[in-house]
DNA sequence: TTCCATGTTCCGCA
DNA sequence: TTGCGGAACATGGA
């Protein structure tokens, strides 16, 4: 369930389940899984060293080792990782699987496929070639600098704050919900928000994106919790999109 | 069998 | 140049 919420998440499981472990083995068990990286060469890369440190931006995790190159995941729709110590627990749609020296496994699953697990050699070079926009929990993340880039933008605000340049984590989810927190509709154009609506927005996603419970009912009809409005179905950024017809304008 | 899915990227069009 | 719709990717689950 990866947004930048879960994606926080799952850098401190890393971090309490395989930081300073020896790995002994890398296994990749499905090498579609890995990008541009050779199964070869992450096997190589890999083997003998220790996780020593995870670092998150966005929607991506870079887990560096006491060497050079750094381990890059990225969860897609449907990728998780699962710690275990007994090899049955190893989790059907496992495409990664590291054995620690200690006896413990690390797998990364995704049954679709969407994510990556590969090797590059710097985040800020990867996180600068790939535009990826401010992290919302970068506590030197401004609302100045918000709405210096709103400044620039006309369309939609839902494809705006989906949009991993301007803002790198939110998805689907936590996009409809900032919104509807903030009673500000999907396709409203990003120009002619208020001051006062982007402040909303702006500290709003940064609350959303510390994973609080998402409010909006995912069902059309629904009740707004909020206002008693009825919720509503539509595609909004090409996605599947939930907002209270009432309460959000 | 059909439809849907929390992501990213690329193409074509306005 | 900007923005967006749609398709593609690959697959399981309802």
């Amino acid at each position: 369930m990866p947004e930048l919420p879960e994606v926080e998440e799952y850098g401190r499981y890393i971090a309490r389940h395989a930081l300073g472990r020896r790995i002994v083995r890398p296994r990749v068990l499905d090498e579609r899984i890995l990008g541009a990286t050779r199964a070869a060469a992450f096997v190589r890369s890999l083997r003998g060293r220790s996780f020593t440190r995870v670092r998150r931006h966005g929607k991506h995790l870079f887990v560096y080792t006491d060497r050079k190159p750094v381990l890059h995941l990225h969860f897609g729709m449907t990728g998780d990782l699962a710690a275990y110590r007994d090899a049955s627990k190893q989790p059907r749609f496992a495409k990664i699987v590291f054995d620690f020296e200690d006896g413990s496994h690390l797998a990364f699953e995704d049954v679709r496929l969407f994510g990556v697990a590969e090797l590059i050699d710097d985040p800020d070079h990867f996180i600068i070639d790939h535009s990826l926009g401010r992290d919302p929990l970068d506590p030197a993340f401004t609302l100045k600098d918000f709405r210096a880039l709103m400044s620039r933008r006309t369309g939609a605000i839902k494809a705006l704050l989906m949009s991993q340049e301007v803002v790198a984590g939110l998805g689907n989810l936590y996009v409809d919900e900032t919104l509807f927190q903030t009673g500000v509709h999907p396709r409203r154009s990003s120009a002619k928000l208020s001051g006062e609506e982007i402040a909303a927005i702006f500290r709003t996603m940064r609350a959303v994106a510390r994973k609080p419970r998402l409010h909006v009912p995912r069902e059309e009809g629904s009740p707004c919790p909020r206002c008693g409005g009825v919720i509503r179905r539509a595609v909004a950024a090409g996605r599947t999109t939930y907002y209270c017809a009432n309460h959000q304008r």
